[in-house]
DNA sequence: CTTATTGTTGAAATTAAAAGAACAATAAAG
DNA sequence: CTTTATTGTTCTTTTAATTTCAACAATAAG
């Protein structure tokens, strides 16, 4: 009987919504994970979950547990960090998701030299642009670029990144370079991230603006739209850190610079609001929090 | 990795003083004990107990720990019993600390009774009238009759004793019936309890009155005494739950009954003083205050 | 109605822990 | 100062607990 890895699997049960997507966070397979939730409620003697193949529902009993279970193995984990002697090697696993471009160019480098460091960590990274519920998927740890919703998250910022409106030399020859926002609309191709329908903000001395030129491509990935512009085919409005090396190469030119909004984007560390973050898990933010005070090269277009 | 059943562990190492001793009482044996320390020590990377084959030390961190392992032990305990389901058979292991004398006499017929009605509960009765220590000795229950002292402990009342004093009615023939205590120091013979110079306690007109008869033999075992007076060999100081049969039956008389103090003994279900009462330990005593409430045999002599 | 997914169960295989014996270290006793 | 008893550690064997794998049943979706 181990209690304490039985409110681990019960904890990730419920947060996953089914045994299977458990047993898979857990790197293990749903009968090993249904016998200890099956041998937990018959020690306890009490169902705490009713489940059909379908869905599954806290009873009464499993959602006092469930939150003991929170505040216990928080409390455990607390305590054993107390005496335990931090020198040792960091070890277990450590699940991240990244956003995919971020993640890509300037994150890789980051984990395999972090990797590097601490060999007996075991890292699964997940790249997606697509929203990840951090509880629900079993994340520990998530880098989060733009405005931060959920409140039940911790974060810490790491670096920042501003959105850049840019051509290519080819483009800005054939299409005219435009010194005010209100001339795209003459005439000019836009390449679009994600939808048609987001509108791109100006300021003009101070006063903010808005518009919408529909023209142009749109994908779901910033890298690809960047080639784009890079090849001719628009105008394009993404952040520093994609089209920064096009920038510095002359690929890419910077346009209506001076209506650029002074808005930037956060770039994040985030993780779950426990009250104790594993020791990886801070030692990682740490790492890459240093990393990118001291080297965040799309700043610099 | 059982973390609990490492933190119990330890937490018995501690409190018994010694990795033999805490096998003994959790009925394993000392190298499984030494293993499980071992292993805890490398996981967490951290000595917390500085050990020879002689004495134990806490080290700074160990201390820490143990306290976290009260706390959290007790935590754990408590949560799950929240969730679980009492309507279920009592089982696991009760370790009980009673006095001889009250023990074989008045408690092995309750504890028998209990014990039928819960046959998956392994009671271990541990018959001394010595002094135990409930947490080094690691028990969860002792009945203690008379001034409780360690006040880290919790106390249930299950009933209580007088003090009688009385004697075979040969030896009275003999010896002559004294009419007021202070013709005890005439030609009386006392027998006593583990000390001669243990003053006897008399009331007399409201006005308390201590004497000592040094004479007679001494034991430290209440039914040989008791024993000795039926015999005739003195008259006796002793708790009514001991001598009450011989006094219904005739074979002692009670003696200098009007200048008998009021005082009274209590008896008390000991428990050491966590937050948390194991299920089974409380429903013994439940157990036990209920029969002694309508079944205190001794209190009708 | 068929298909896909989920949870449960049984048997085999794997893994972890405990027992038991032997040994080393230390303190007490003679 | 040697002997003896006790304690804790380590090794190998034995035992027990868990996981895995495969098959099946239950349910919802297409």
């Amino acid at each position: 009987m181990n209690t304490i890895e039985d409110m681990q699997i019960f904890k990730r049960i419920v947060e996953a919504g089914s045994i299977s997507k458990a047993a898979d966070q857990l790197d293990t397979v749903k009968s090993a994970v249904s016998r200890r939730l099956k041998a937990l409620e018959t020690r306890l003697n009490v169902t705490l979950l009713q489940r059909t193949t379908r869905r599954q529902t806290l009873t009464e009993a499993g959602e006092r547990y469930y939150q003991s279970c929170l505040r216990l193995l928080d409390d455990i984990a607390e305590a054993e960090s107390q005496v335990a002697d931090s020198q040792s090697e960091l070890s277990g696993r450590l699940r991240i998701a990244v956003p995919l471009s971020f993640g890509l160019e300037h994150l890789m480098p980051v984990l395999l030299d972090f990797q590097e460091q601490h060999p007996q960590l075991q890292l699964d990274v997940d790249f997606s642009d697509s929203f990840v519920d951090m509880i629900a998927d079993g994340f520990d740890l998530a880098i989060r670029i733009g405005q931060l919703a959920d409140s039940s998250l911790k974060a810490r910022r790491l670096s920042h990144s501003r959105i850049l409106v840019c051509a290519s030399p080819a483009y800005l020859k054939q299409h005219g370079t435009p010194k005010h926002p209100d001339e795209l609309k003459n005439g000019h191709i836009a390449l679009h991230y994600r939808s048609r329908h987001e509108p791109w903000p100006f300021q003009d001395n101070g006063t903010r603006m808005e518009l919408t030129v529909e023209s142009g491509m749109l994908a779901n990935n910033g890298q690809f739209l960047c080639a784009a512009a890079i090849a001719g085919h628009g105008l394009i409005r993404s952040p520093d850190f994609i089209c920064y090396q096009a920038i510095n190469s002359g690929d890419l030119v910077k346009v209506l610079a001076d209506f650029q909004t002074d808005d930037t984007v956060g770039i994040y560390a985030v993780t779950p609001g426990s009250r104790y973050l594993p020791k990886r898990c801070e030692t990682l933010i740490n790492f890459l929090q240093q990393r990118f005070a001291h080297n965040s090269p799309w700043l610099l277009c």
